[in-house]
DNA sequence: TAGAAATAGCACTAAAATAGTGCTAAAATA
DNA sequence: TATTTTAGCACTATTTTAGTGCTATTTCTA
């Protein structure tokens, strides 16, 4: 149905909240609280993103996790694929691992359509979806 | 992972190939023969596009399915919405049934990025995914 | 008119991906 | 030393997706 998957959508969720809160530590608990979502699935969703030097951590009382850059420095694309692997539209993605590569006809169509799915997750940043920063509509997409 | 699921991927390299061929019934095991999928599979699929006038058909020896408009003039976001329903990026869609909708700050901003999404696949059309059709890149995408 | 080729339709099973939980360890704080 | 919090791993449950079985119906052809 082409969607994102929970950790992506939890994680976005997640992000936004600390991006509104920019220096402040804040904990799980604290985030759950405000977003209402599964307090262990969130916990394993920041671990991943600290380790993608999105998130810097801190233990003990007190704690939790505090954004590393700007909202509008990191691209969605880049949580995504932190969260959910590289973005892979079709199983003829040219990584030479589709049975049926030799027939398919659409595949070096398809990696255009993906590009441009791809740039558009490139081009939304995180401010984007922060309530705080006024939402600067991007500029609308030519065709 | 954000990818489409093997109907839409089936059907739009079954359409693609029905693309190449146009005003001939082609059957689905022709189709299968060349692109090497699950003819079963492929055959609801088939059905499933038939229903939504993307296809004509025809039952008996000889017959098979065939195109109804002009690969130029198909979107791709009608072939997959009409294979999997419509696109959803998040379970926040504006349609009242998430939970966490009140406490949700990423919404909005959600749906525009949904929406440039949606645009991508609206201005790709099957012709860009046909090998005769001389592969014309869109204009690029301006940020 | 019989038989074969093809789509129509429905329901079912299997497999894979996703969502979510349990538990223990380690660190920091008071 | 007790409490709060992240770290990490492995496991279960759920949902979605993929694929199959079977029968009916239509159409062509011999």
């Amino acid at each position: 149905m082409l969607r994102f998957t929970r950790r992506s959508e939890y994680g976005l969720m997640a992000l936004a909240f600390l991006g509104e809160r920019p220096g402040t530590f804040c904990s799980v608990r604290e985030i759950v609280d405000h977003l209402k979502i599964p307090k262990r699935l969130l916990a394993e969703v920041l671990k991943d993103l600290s380790h993608e030097d999105f998130l810097e951590s801190i233990r003990g009382p007190g704690g939790g996790y505090r954004l590393l850059q700007r909202p509008g420095n990191i691209p969605l694309v880049e949580i995504i694929t932190a969260l959910d692997g590289p973005l892979r539209m079709t199983e003829c993605s040219g990584d030479g691992d589709c049975e049926h590569e030799a027939a398919c006809v659409i595949s070096s169509g398809i990696s255009r359509v993906s590009q441009d799915i791809a740039s558009v997750l490139e081009k939304h940043t995180l401010a984007d979806l922060t309530s705080t920063h006024p939402k600067t509509p991007l500029p609308a997409i030519q065709v």
